[in-house]
DNA sequence: GTTAGGG
DNA sequence: CCCTAAC
């Protein structure tokens, strides 16, 4: 809260300097024994609950200042005297208080409990009401932070009645059931709202427990009676739920708004709520507008990435195999011999080789006639017969492709040369001749094959390598 | 390494 | 002309 100030606007410092200063010298002078400091405590109350009422105009805020007031009445009739302080200071202080602390005790109502019961408990066995009371005050004074100013406008009720309960349970036993009752209110009208269960969490603790203190306070009405105050701080507990219905509450919302850095656990848990609504969809949102911007540019890539993935995944062993077929394609595409056009002497040169060494001997063929050319490669031989012997319509016995001959003899091919490749074809049958239509072949082509002893080889060769496939 | 078959 | 399978 400290860190706070430092950012706060200096006149607002004053004010609450000035407030601290007053509220002290009231406890000092009660400290001193003085029981006017009732009277200006009712006057202060009577100003509070006015300026509350007007400003906060609501069935708690009235049942509040009446139980308050009625409470400083009651202390007031066992105890005037001359107030020493003034009333401008205490309606000052009332004002300023109201405006500043109040709505603390209503940001921080947990903490402030907490050290209030904290220092009930210790300062009242030991040091007694005196030291209790302007500790607590002061520690109230020292939780008032300037900066809570904006949910000063709008505090409600219920923060209000924290704040006057833990005060006045020190000022009168009474005041207690009176704390109760707007605790009670409060609670009621909390409770009609629907409170998620998970505020539950929110009442565990230091906080929701009952908060036991044993107040000889030197505001109590009737000091000499050992007046146990067992105060119910359910209000804090209340307070949170207000966080749930501050939701539609501006005032309490800027009560809410009031985030403490001490509060360890209930402020976690009470920011929490606040931050469930507002941080942490935030979070949420960035992440998910991270997540959406991150989706946008993947949607496309999302999708995409989906599909990239699998054709990535496609195509990367594709593109692996791709980049090997590419660079084979590419090596094979620029290495792919140029396409040479076979000209008639290599053609001639071919079947001399073939009448000589036989079909399928085309690496001899390819050595001893093609030893000039190197870019005939014996398969590159065995491709050229294989095309002359469909050229030459070698197996024109089927009708069909001799009539496909008939329309591949438009091409420029000689006939002698044909007529030769007929004859080699004849002599040295091509294996697919016998293997591919064997029956075909068989059926017209036997009386031919038959005569060939190397055919039959073949035809060997070709039933097994048949077999094989 | 060569060859047949297919593309 | 290339590729693959069979040998």
């Amino acid at each position: 809260m400290m860190r706070k100030n430092r950012e706060l606007d200096p006149s607002v410092r004053h004010a609450s300097v000035a407030s601290k200063k007053t509220i002290t010298n009231i406890i000092t002078s009660e400290v001193n024994g003085s029981a006017g400091v009732y009277l200006c405590r009712f006057l202060a109350v009577l100003a509070f609950s006015v300026s509350n009422i007007r400003s906060n105009f609501s069935l708690f805020s009235v049942s509040l200042s009446i139980s308050l007031l009625s409470s400083t009445v009651r202390g007031l009739f066992f105890k005037f005297c001359p107030c020493p302080v003034t009333v401008d200071d205490s309606f000052v202080l009332v004002r300023q208080y109201k405006t500043m602390g109040i709505e603390h005790f209503l940001a921080e109502p947990i903490k402030d409990h907490t050290s209030v019961a904290g220092s009930l408990d210790s300062h009242t066995t030991l040091n007694g009401k005196n030291d209790l009371e302007l500790e607590f005050l002061d520690g109230l004074l020292d939780d008032v932070e300037i900066d809570d100013l904006e949910g000063a406008d709008g505090f409600s009720g219920a923060c209000e009645e924290y704040f006057w309960g833990s005060f006045m349970q020190n000022s009168s036993s009474e005041s207690h059931s009176s704390i109760l009752l707007g605790g009670s209110i409060v609670s009621g009208a909390l409770e009609s709202t629907e409170v998620p269960v998970a505020q539950s969490e929110c009442k565990n603790d230091s906080l929701d427990e009952t908060v036991t203190c044993e107040s000889h306070g030197a505001f109590r009405n009737n000091p000499s009676r050992p007046s146990k105050v067992h105060c119910m701080y359910n209000i804090s507990l209340d307070i949170q739920h207000l966080q749930e219905l501050d939701i539609n509450h501006p005032l309490a919302g800027g009560i809410l708004s009031c985030e403490k850095e001490k509060g360890p656990v209930e402020k976690c848990k009470s920011v929490a709520l606040r931050e469930k609504r507002f941080r942490k969809p935030t979070q949420r949102y960035i992440e998910e507008l991270s997540n959406l911007r991150s989706k946008e540019k993947m949607p496309i890539t999302g999708t995409k990435t989906k599909h990239e993935l699998e054709y990535n995944n496609e195509s990367f062993p594709s593109e692996s195999e791709d980049e090997c077929l590419t660079s084979k394609r590419s090596r094979r595409k620029s290495q792919r011999k140029h396409q040479r056009m076979w000209t008639l002497s290599e053609v001639m040169n071919l079947v001399e080789g073939i009448s000589e060494y036989g079909v399928g001997r085309w690496t001899d063929i390819k050595r001893f006639l093609f030893s000039s050319s190197s870019h005939r490669t014996p398969i590159d031989l065995r491709d050229k017969w294989r095309n002359l012997l469909r050229a030459s319509s070698v197996e024109k016995f089927n009708k069909k492709e001799v009539e496909q001959n008939d329309e591949l003899a438009l091409r420029p091919l000689p006939f002698n040369v044909v007529h030769r490749v007929r004859e080699l074809a004849k002599i040295h049958p091509y294996p697919r001749q016998r293997g591919s239509k064997k029956s075909q072949v068989g059926q017209a082509g036997s009386s031919v094959v038959a005569k060939d002893s190397p055919s039959i080889s073949l035809s060997k060769r070709n039933v097994r390598r048949k077999k094989c496939s």
